[in-house]
DNA sequence: CGCTCATATGCCTATCAAGGAATACAGGCC
DNA sequence: GGCCTGTATTCCTTGATAGGCATATGAGCG
């Protein structure tokens, strides 16, 4: 029930995959199975982890668990980004007053 | 040799703590094991993944390595999250248009 | 050249995560 | 209630990795 690391659950390229599926248009679990042609249960414990941090929602539909994308955890993700983006954008500021001091 | 996953680096919770460090000046070996109060070899090994994945560059300087970010693969996460900010961005306007019409 | 400081590497162990196969569970349907 | 479909869970094996300790390498300095 600890919420695990976000960084932890991406470093998983499955995962992102699943996600980058998700972010099209929620799916069933046999969906993503086909989508991504990796067994069952394997599928099923990339999104009870994914579950767990946050990453997605599931709905009940008849048989079948819909999954959906949830936003938030990426969105923790982009926040300790931010700093570091701070500095290229200052990077490039520097550099296009460089140039701009070149004409 | 083989370049290692971004996600995979950053998802060690030391790393990033060593990142953080760097971020805000370039440090020695030693510089970092004080601050992370963690042994020297531990902290080497680290360093070489940072390396070895482009995180961060190194110059000799006397007996010392001084560590320095680069802030590349760091851009290719924020790409990787490009198609999901625009996702919550656009979750955004629709909110802002709500309320908007709330008027 | 021997010594020392700073860093890297090797070896070992413990932990953990991923995937497959088999199986359990749950919701519809007859 | 029995059966089928879809999904979750358990068990097991295997590979990867972090960290400690000991040791190697390498640059300066007497």
């Amino acid at each position: 029930m600890v919420s695990v690391d976000a960084f932890a659950v991406l470093a998983e390229p499955t995962r992102r995959r699943i996600l980058d599926r998700l972010r099209r248009s929620e799916s069933s679990v046999g969906d993503l199975v086909d989508a991504l042609g990796m067994s069952q249960p394997a599928v099923s414990k990339h999104l009870k982890v994914l579950r767990e941090a946050g990453f997605v929602t599931c709905r009940t539909a008849a048989q079948q668990r819909i999954y959906r994308i949830d936003l938030r955890p990426l969105r923790a993700v982009d926040d300790w980004l931010g700093p570091y983006r701070r500095m290229w954008a200052a990077h490039l500021d520097a550099l296009e007053r460089h140039l701009d001091s070149q004409e």
